[in-house]
DNA sequence: TCTCAGAATGAACACGCTTTCATTCATCGT
DNA sequence: ACGATGAATGAAAGCGTGTTCATTCTGAGA
């Protein structure tokens, strides 16, 4: 009888529930529902019936009568990476906080599967959708899902064209420049004058916002614009094409990357490789603040990205749209600063 | 009328595109399941009209009726580990190609929320549930959820009695002897006499066999017995402890840590604050082989657990259980081994 | 031309639950 | 003691699908 392979393979229903307690399945329904209207030892009865039989509510059928499916899809394009996968934590742990399960997807780089990933997961009718990916685009997102209204994550403070940002969708607004002015300020306190920019994924919007933003603030400071070395947010491309900058191009006082991950490439190109020494020869700065950034070997000083702020604000964004589904376009708003540790001076 | 905040919020039903196609609901249903038998060129017309009408079948409402959800709930402690975070993308990486999502549930370290979560979680019918937290225990699992035959993950290689470890559950056997014999036998090779086990979690199954196998490989080569300086799996523990193992307890020729996080500590410490050279002064060997471990900085020896092989066995064993739910118990086989990096010799 | 097997078709039912809605019960003020 | 008010109750409808099952259609063989 407790043997899970052979024992009873079918889910207990409120009816069973019902039958067993000497009540109507109604009555079932409503002692899960903490809003209904239900004498309380007559719940309890319930309850305590319910926890005998093993019996839960089945969220499928719930959530066909509901509209609510208690589900938030996630889109990730690589959950193995630290930033991505402390973010995905964070956002998880908030929102089973608020009795919303994640349903999770990766997508590969490849941008072919997008239609097809998004399809399959609107079949699932999740309540929300957050996609970290950025090769899926907002007005794709939009297309796609009908009942989720998309998220755009915004970097305001530049002047690009914002293509498909329009006033249609909710939007988090990253302000990076408070920490990029630090960053750069410190840097060239050092002593730092010749800059590289290594870059994430050039498909990325953050990167190319990133970039757009460090340079904009290098000229304001009268400084000679960076160099730009091509990353793709990985270690080992940053650590190759650091090398290489070095050996075949021109060397640089100081690298500003575009995320932590990158930045410890380099940092490992110039000692291991290079044999040169952070920071006194070279200063390093990443971005997002990662929990290895304090690891000794690196001790990186880095642009911050608060994770808790950031996952709050997006957590408003979905429970205020969830709960008025036809108010005006929302916007929540995070900044980044500078969090300074060894790799500078 | 593309504004996705005031468009149609409805999604387009069989029957809407029945209506639409001019064919009846059943021929809907039909078009989207390979095995039916319809006509081809009505299945075309059927799937076009369906595009078109931005029409996907609703899962909840075939999940009821087939008993499939096309759901994995896979629970994890930490979500942010290097190792967790590795794991969990190679797995939904995996269950995607086979038309599975995976839902994603974390539990915190107090172990209170183990049974409120299961319930929460079954509620959702999850066709197969993989439990990489170690706070849930086999047992828990099959007694909460009635459809999935739990998947015990297992170190048979020790005699320690296997409390739980009965035929009731599917099994996926870790055969540490190998790895833990070649790293021993490396530094042992290199001069190490004097060893220290880095434990990690001490409610964590994984570590208790780690240290018993290490002990055991230890004693057979005529070593003296290793001692034990508690982690947590954490870097900043591993740092802590292995400070104060050498400056307040006995220095040792060798540390061997139960996961490779913990060895990054380890080693940081060592170099940073103890002023030691490894592999010179001291050895250390890690466990997991995660993506971090060859990055310059550490160029980690340690023994590898085959994310894609563990995944594969894993996945093997839901796709037979699925395919036959009354088959006897299962068990699939994974090993270790060493790879050699620098520091060790 | 006729027969018959196999493919194609659609009406009806089932899945497990929530929510109206009309009805009954308990409670209270006068 | 008596309506009146609100809480508690259960029958029935419905959510969107897949799956019988009985029926009709198709085409090949005689």
């Amino acid at each position: 009888m407790s043997d899970p392979v052979t024992r009873n393979r079918s889910r207990a229903t409120a009816d069973m529930v019902a039958r067993t307690a000497n009540v109507s399945r109604v009555a079932v329904s409503r002692a899960f529902n903490p809003h209904a209207s239900i004498k309380p030892e007559k719940r309890d009865l319930i309850l305590k019936v319910a926890q005998e039989l093993n019996y839960t509510p089945d969220m499928a059928a719930r959530s066909m009568v509901t509209g609510r499916s208690h589900l938030v899809g996630i889109i990730v394009p690589d959950i193995s990476g630290p930033w991505e996968s402390q973010e995905l934590d964070a956002m998880t742990t908030a929102l089973q906080a608020e009795g919303f399960a994640t349903l999770l997807f990766r997508t590969r780089d490849d941008l072919s599967l997008d239609e097809t990933l998004l399809t399959y997961m609107k079949g699932f009718n999740p309540d929300s959708v957050i996609a970290y990916a950025e090769n899926v685009r907002p007005t794709t997102l939009a297309r796609v899902l009908d009942r989720a209204v998309p998220i755009y994550i915004g970097y305001p403070d530049e002047e690009a064209a914002e293509e498909e940002a329009a006033p249609l969708f909710d939007r988090l607004d990253v302000l990076q420049r408070e920490g990029i002015e630090q960053a750069v300020a410190l840097m060239q306190g050092y002593g730092a004058r010749r800059f590289a920019f290594l870059a994430g994924k050039s498909n990325s919007l953050a990167t190319q916002s990133r970039e757009r933003m460090v340079r904009k603030v290098i000229a304001e400071r009268g400084l000679p614009p960076p160099i730009r070395i091509q990353g793709d947010y990985m270690y080992d491309t940053a650590y190759r094409e650091t090398v290489n900058q070095f050996r075949l191009g021109e060397p640089v006082d100081a690298i500003f990357a575009a995320n932590d991950v990158g930045a410890f490439g380099a940092i490992d190109a110039l000692r291991t490789e290079l044999g040169l020494r952070v920071p006194q020869d070279v200063k390093v700065v990443g971005f997002d603040d990662i929990h290895q950034s304090h690891w000794k070997s690196y001790n990186l000083t880095t642009v911050k990205l608060d994770l808790a702020e950031r996952t709050q604000a997006l957590l408003r964004l979905i429970l205020r749209r969830l709960k008025n589904p036809t108010s005006p376009s929302l916007t929540e708003t995070v900044s980044t600063r500078l969090v300074v540790r060894g790799t500078v001076g």
